[in-house]
DNA sequence: AATATAAATCAATATATCTTGAAATATACT
DNA sequence: AGTATATTTCAAGATATATTGATTTATATT
């Protein structure tokens, strides 16, 4: 039961909906990219992370300095489903800024 | 998206996940039925009814001084998956007391 | 019409979650 | 080692949700 409630608790915030759907969209960004594309600050941003990756529904992988998440796979079937209802929902998805690929790019806002 | 987060939210407690298991149990009961098999107070149970037809997961029908609640059907695929997932889930469902059926039943625990 | 029962709504309080800025931790570079 | 950048964690206040008891609405019975 306590596995479900985090999974469903994991999805009932809007800010989180976009952060899966902006990865389902973009596949790995790290910290820093979603930080400058959604335009959130970090403590706000790594907290729902979490909160998403304690849910089963993203992996982290650390290289350099920077953390790197992506959408968990596979995903077990009903994630899986709440993945797919996501991706059906009208939502502004922000314009993609990568700066972990320049090494010269700065993550301050 | 508000619907999406409606319908999340709805599941996201562990009483209302309760009632959509043991209605998806027992099929149709009424208010004063779940409210003496699930030992709850009045105002409470209604208030998670009203939370989870508003979801779309309950739908009510009124017959008499009754009011029947049911497991909406035919559910959406997201819905209805949600609702799986809950009959995988362990727990322990209370024992079903009716007294919506006898006459001289009375609702007050 | 008056009373009784069933269910929904309201108001107050308690509890949980979200946001923010500050502090702590981790890694890279010189 | 020391500094800079990236990320996480912590503490405080703001917002949302849950619980309870009281009130209101709806239906049935006498």
């Amino acid at each position: 039961m306590d596995e479900f409630l985090r999974t469903v608790g994991a999805l009932y915030d809007e800010t989180r909906v976009l952060i899966l759907r902006f990865l389902d969209e973009h596949g790995e960004l790290c910290v820093c990219d979603l930080q400058q594309s959604l335009g959130m600050i970090q403590s706000r941003l790594s907290r729902h992370l979490k909160i998403l990756r304690d849910a089963g529904f993203l992996r982290v992988e650390r290289r350099g300095k920077w953390a790197y998440y992506s959408i968990r796979s596979p995903l077990d079937r009903f994630r899986l489903q709440a993945l797919e209802e996501i991706r059906t929902l009208p939502m502004e998805l922000p314009v993609l800024k990568k700066v972990s690929q320049d090494p010269k790019g700065s993550c301050t806002l």
